[in-house]
DNA sequence: AACTAACCGAGACGGTACGTCTCGTCTTATG
DNA sequence: CATAAGACGAGACGTACCGTCTCGGTTAGTT
């Protein structure tokens, strides 16, 4: 990280202007923190002594700690692994797996805090349903392209069944369980997909 | 609140053991605290000078914030309405409903911070944890009486459907939409008794 | 007090400096708090209270409660009163009823308090004797004058002199008997000088 | 210390009187806790600890931590040491140098606390000046009989005179500076008896 | 070329909460 | 009724962050 800037000395102001090296020193250094220590350890104050910053400097551009949270998590690359196999089965493994093994890598800690953080902040609870909400609709496409293929009915609110898989990775994440087997997953889907009723 | 108390001046030591009355009014003024004001406004401190107690009496009894919010959460009366009407479509709804509907009215900002809380302590994801392996356990037997009725296939793991169920909550709750309607829910537990997958 | 100031609200940073004005606030905080109330009442927290300044703002500045009492006691006026009559005698009676003067009207709760501060804080009596080594090195002079004149005996340790004197007051300050008679002054003065043995 | 207990568990009531073994591990416990580690270390909850009292138990018997410190001083050997040589100077002499030997070696910290205690406990205050000016009389006693044998003039008032070789010791005392040559106290002494005036 | 405006780092400011310590009071159970 | 034990309300301790502020300095754009 911080590759881009001079390597010399002191960052300072590029005049009337948001300096990109700033900006990219303070999410690097937000990121670090968290993945290394956790949110306890994730303050503005730590976040500027680590990025060499000044406070004033985060408070101009992110709001809030929130603020700052997502837009680390937004960082990740992870975004938008769409899986297409052509079975809605498959996909929907694909889909819960890749989650949770990207949580158990990169973005995990970054994630609960942002959940945890808007829990007690109101602005970080709506920017997390905005974000949640679009996730949400552009995942559901997996549904909506097996419902073309008349492997899923018709009928079935498509976002609402990815929520249904998202809560329970949620559920994995938050309680510090991602290393779940591929066994449990399939049970899962299965149920989902085939139903838990007796045929 | 603090009812029982004598009324009188001022709670004391009733000698070397714990004083049930101080108990008592640490929790009721913690529980008031997150209800009114949120998880934001909840410190130890707040709870000392809102209960009228020390706050080394408080770290006396609960070592952390964590122990006093899981504590809190668990006086909520709710706890073990174990649906049983014969049907598991209508026990799992029933389930469903008065678990949003308990989080609605009264334990949702407790559980909220709860869960927060178990986010930057590990020693509340630990308990946190615990808790919820426990009650999905008892939870579980609503599957299981069914499959003894024969409505659930044998194979089914009865707690993780209700981890499917229970992810689905949290999800509603950690992103403030406990608002659901019955359509919803029936839609939900449709998805996972009945299957997507079309017939 | 505080008069410097712009008489408005409130009291912030000027920059990355310290502000002289949160500076005397905390210094005449702490003087008022000691002459009110005594050393029993003086507590940072107090302090912090009174000046309306936040506690590591206090911290910042003064390392231990000792260096704060140190500060208020240099603010006073009194410092080097170096009487110069051309009389041995008059000079050191000056000199020790204007030391028991000034402690009775101002200073004296303040050293009271630093002396005692001293016995249990090591740093708060390395200050106390450095700072008296100095005082009473400044004071000899009324001895080393009247050696010059003839009056006293060159052998004589002009420091030890003064600490005999001091020695004196001392224990008048630190018993609370400071309404000492000029007849009680001139008889110390006279068996220091002319010593006490029969001629 | 506390050889007198009777070595087996635990020291209870011994009906409705004062019990002198409690007594006696109270005071051996404060002196322990002052001689090694200081008055910053001194306080009623250490000493119950130390002497496995409770707390009461001294509270009961000692109205503040001022009455534990004299008495816990009364305890020691020294008092009364009245030299009589025949020769003013050789008793002033050893007067003040077993004062700051006994000082030196045990009583010191002890003596150096209940006065800083003093200095914000009225109570204590009025206790130390009254025990001083019993102490100072009974040493009036070397310059009375001086003065008997016509070696001090009998204008001289003994008490003063006593009491300005104890500031003398207590300036050393509370700026812990007993490590006085004997040279040193000569000349005070010399300074006191001789005066310091030329002849 | 001078001026303004916004940025930058640094760090002080008044606060609040932390978790620990001791205070002096109280009540118990034990003898 | 004294004792050891220890809980209690109170509040100070020294530290960490909070979010705001002012500073001195830098660098663009605008005159």
């Amino acid at each position: 990280m911080e590759t881009s800037s001079p390597a010399s000395s002191r960052r300072t102001s590029i005049g009337s202007q948001r300096n990109p090296d700033s900006e990219e020193a303070i999410l690097s250094a937000a990121e670090a923190i968290l993945r290394e220590a956790g949110l306890a350890a994730f303050s503005i104050e730590a976040v500027a002594r680590r990025a060499k910053a000044g406070k004033p400097t985060i408070y101009r551009w992110w709001p809030s700690k929130a603020a700052l949270l997502l837009d680390v998590y937004h960082r990740q690359k992870h975004h938008g692994h769409m899986p297409d196999t052509g079975d809605v089965r498959s996909d929907l493994a694909l889909f819960v797996t890749s989650l949770l093994a990207f949580w158990r890598d990169d973005g995990g800690a970054i994630f609960r805090s942002l959940i945890a953080e808007a829990q007690s902040d109101p602005a970080a609870l709506e920017a997390l349903r905005r974000y949640l909400l679009e996730r949400w609709r552009q995942s559901g496409a997996i549904i909506q392209r097996a419902q073309k293929r008349g492997e899923v009915r018709p009928e079935i609110d498509s976002d609402l069944t990815i929520e249904i898989l998202s809560g329970f990775a949620w559920s994995r994440l938050l309680t510090g369980r991602l290393d779940c087997s591929e066994d449990e997953i399939r049970a899962v889907i299965d149920a989902v997909v085939g139903g838990i009723a007796a045929r």
